[in-house]
DNA sequence: CATCTATTTCGATGTTCGTCGAAATATTCG
DNA sequence: CGAATATTTCGACGAACATCGAAATAGATG
């Protein structure tokens, strides 16, 4: 059965990211350690991770875990709210299933 | 155009990749060059790509090109015939989709 | 065999990047 | 305010990487 498609599309705005924000995401996702704390923001959707909760199998330095979130950020894949001295973790499901879909096109 | 490929398609099973073969194929994916090498080698599924055939926006040295697609291969992305002169480069579809699922799985 | 073309390997180079220690900044609490 | 804790910034270092030129290899063809 082929889907038709007769609706208007003003349900939700399918965004395509720019090639730059493509290639961000791609190379966050290529390192290890950064794609097991995203692996650990999506887990944790239900509510919000504290930077200091992240867990790391191997010791890894405080400066190293900033470094990381601040490249998730800045490739927008998570959001970085600061409450108190917490900063929780938002994964951007949207900008990641836009990444899905770009691959998938291949 | 009802294309019959009725060819008999090598069975494959869903398998699970490794997380260095995850790794790899992140890391093929995150250089720019590399990802345009392996959407041409896509588009081009209906017959083999010779690697001399691949168009690069930017001059791109026949060193480099080898450079790339050794990665590629050894990511499991692409599998590489030799047939003559020409290297015949053929999508390896099952790993590119179990690479998917595993980024689905998020 | 000699030669031409296509691809790979080798060595070198400049850049990007992950990592950390130390200092700086922020935030809460006594 | 001042101490304590959490996070970021800075600077540096080493490893990984993309790139290329030149030499080497492979295959086709005369």
């Amino acid at each position: 059965m082929p889907r038709s498609e007769t609706k208007p599309v003003a349900v939700k705005k399918a965004e395509a990211l720019s090639d730059e924000q493509f290639l961000a995401i791609s190379k966050a996702v290529a390192d290890p350690r950064r794609f097991a704390i995203l692996q650990q923001v999506a887990a944790f959707q239900a509510g919000p991770l504290a930077c200091s909760n992240l867990q790391e199998h191997n010791v890894i330095s405080p400066a190293t875990i900033s470094h990381h979130i601040k490249e998730l950020a800045e490739a927008g894949l998570i959001q970085v709210e600061r409450e108190g001295r917490c900063g929780n973790l938002i994964l951007q499901r949207g900008v990641w299933d836009a990444y899905l879909r770009r691959l998938s096109s291949l």
